[in-house]
DNA sequence: CTGAAAGCGCTAACAT
DNA sequence: ATGTTAGCGCTTTCAG
């Protein structure tokens, strides 16, 4: 059913639909009692007025368009809840698409948003995850991001001008390594994700490093890449608890790996922190109510969300900002690594 | 930067704004030769119409509302996911607010989706899942409801016409005290969470009748009522060790519960479920991963997404609806409950 | 097959 | 302090 209108306001007050718009917004003073009268009509008919009006005149939405591989992974929401909060106290709300990774979906919700004409995009996941990002999907990006600030959160696009925040992985991955050989560990491996992702690249990388200036082994068959899912934890611990010479700590690409790996552990036998010391990436909600609390390192996915949404901000008043802007992570020790003991006393 | 217009494309193509219109949305025959024209300057424009004038004259913005306590709890995740996959399919996409659980939030939210005007509105958590929901925010939910079709989705309110989707609670908690009794537990408690939530109060009814009907002990002590964090589950199951007369069994209000009482459990040295046994409720995707796997009553969250979305679509298209959608839920019977062994042989 | 023009609901000059 | 009016960018009669 048709909704009331300004017009309709402005009819039954006998004013024009001026006065009605400035008692709206308070953009001009009105008489006192005109005010009222136009007041008590608003109250009485429940008026609210059209903000597809408003957006179309305004050019402005007050909407942020963000895209998310899924939410059902525990470190997304996270983001969203810092987003949302920086958001709302700036009066934004979001439009949210869950892209599952599928480059075709992520596309057409960059084109739906800017047919919306959201007023700044964040995007996650998907295409700038990747170690190296197709050149046409790369470009489709730019060309969005000319139109529509837009900030990609947790992953970045080499050799374009796209702005990104976030984490330092191979800073945190080194203070987990740190971490593993200050507890005495000598025999490290590391299991990793899709190694067509930037994140699992990064992270081995400073897993070699780390390593390397420790003067410590650096076996080829420990160091593992498969997924980021639980059960790709499970499968690497479960190649690795094979072999003959095993190590004594493992660092893993994420959280999930990491409950996948002990979850393996724990099958076949072992306890952990006591056999094998296991550390994860992100800190999920979950990292510490697990059996054993996981030692792992903390994104601040919160902070993250937090600080997109604000050089979004930035970049919608149209101020420059600086091209990266990178959160630094930190080590959250809890059980599940431990001082190495010596088996074969 | 302005953007470019139906207008511009029309003045450069020499033709009139109608035509392009009719270009870009195939609505009347337009001669292939300038249709070519049309498209190519389309394209080479990168051109693509703003969504807000058509809403604006079509009066419908092609989004759907939703308003959501915390998605940082998983069960929301999953909720949205069935969800945005019935929308997208239907063309929709969501406006998500988290409300904390605040009511002045939601109705914030309610108020910004109704300015907004979205085609539809999901509403879960908050209000609607009060035992006893308070007239004026029950009032003000009926009143946007009036203007916009609004689906309560896993929640509802007494003495209204509002329209529902949900699990029914009752009848999954009946399953996992039956499951519990059919493995011969006759000791069976009851973690709860808050005590002025439907859902609390729907379990534990279910709870009782079942116990009642079987002939079995019905303690107050065994009854609990807390919250539905992790930490209350510790909390309960704590208190539940302390008694002199323990439960062998404990059915719990959701799966944090469950974790909870698992690792409060745990830490007084049981085991679970050699010890006790512990069913969740909910399915969160936690459940199976987590040491042990847990039992649990599903509430296919999945399917509570999507049945919500097509409900609401048919409310948009006009169609009458029934009031309430009941969901079927199932028991998950994994590694947290077994057989009640007697340990006083 | 195509163009002219009205109008969706609102805001913001510009008058008065 | 208030009214008149011109758009915002698009779709859709109504004419041709």
């Amino acid at each position: 059913m048709r909704q009331i209108t300004i017009y309709d306001i402005a009819k039954e007050a006998n004013v024009s639909v001026a006065t009605v718009s400035r008692v709206l917004n308070g953009t001009a003073p009105v008489r006192k009692s005109t005010r009222a009268k136009v007041e008590a009509l608003i109250q009485s008919y429940n008026f609210q007025p059209n903000g597809m009006a408003r957006s179309l005149l305004k050019n402005e939405t007050g909407i942020i368009g963000l895209i998310v591989p899924d939410l059902t992974n525990p470190f997304y929401p996270e983001v969203f809840a810092g987003a949302e909060h920086a958001a709302h106290q700036l009066g934004y709300t979001f439009l949210l698409s869950n892209s599952i990774g599928d480059y075709a979906k992520e596309s057409d919700y960059l084109h739906l948003m800017r047919e919306k004409r959201v007023d700044g995009i964040l995007f996650m996941g998907g295409r700038v995850n990747l170690k190296q990002c197709e050149p046409h999907l790369a470009q489709e990006l730019e060309q969005v991001a000319s139109v529509i600030p837009t900030v990609l959160v947790n992953g970045a696009i080499r050799n374009s001008n796209l702005v990104s925040v976030l984490t330092d992985e191979g800073a945190g991955t080194a203070l987990a390594v740190q971490h593993l050989i200050e507890l005495g560990h000598r025999d490290i491996a590391f299991l990793g994700g899709e190694s067509h992702m930037s994140t699992a690249a990064i992270k081995l990388r400073a897993y070699r490093k780390v390593l390397k200036d420790a003067g410590l082994k650096l076996l080829p068959e420990w160091q593992l890449m498969d997924s980021f899912s639980i059960d790709s934890g499970k499968r690497q611990m479960k190649h690795l608890l094979s072999l003959t010479e095993r190590p004594t700590a493992v660092v893993c690409v994420n959280d999930y790996n990491a409950i996948g790996a002990i979850k393996a552990a724990v099958e076949a036998g072992l306890s952990v922190p006591e056999d094998i010391s296991v550390v994860g990436f992100d800190d999920i909600p979950l990292a510490h109510h697990f059996i054993p609390e996981l030692t792992t390192v903390s994104q601040q996915a919160n902070d993250l969300g937090r600080t997109a949404v604000g050089v979004l901000k930035q970049m919608m008043e149209g101020q420059k900002v600086k091209k990266q802007h990178m959160l630094e992570p930190h080590l959250i020790v809890r059980q599940s690594t431990r001082t190495l003991v010596q088996h074969d006393v």
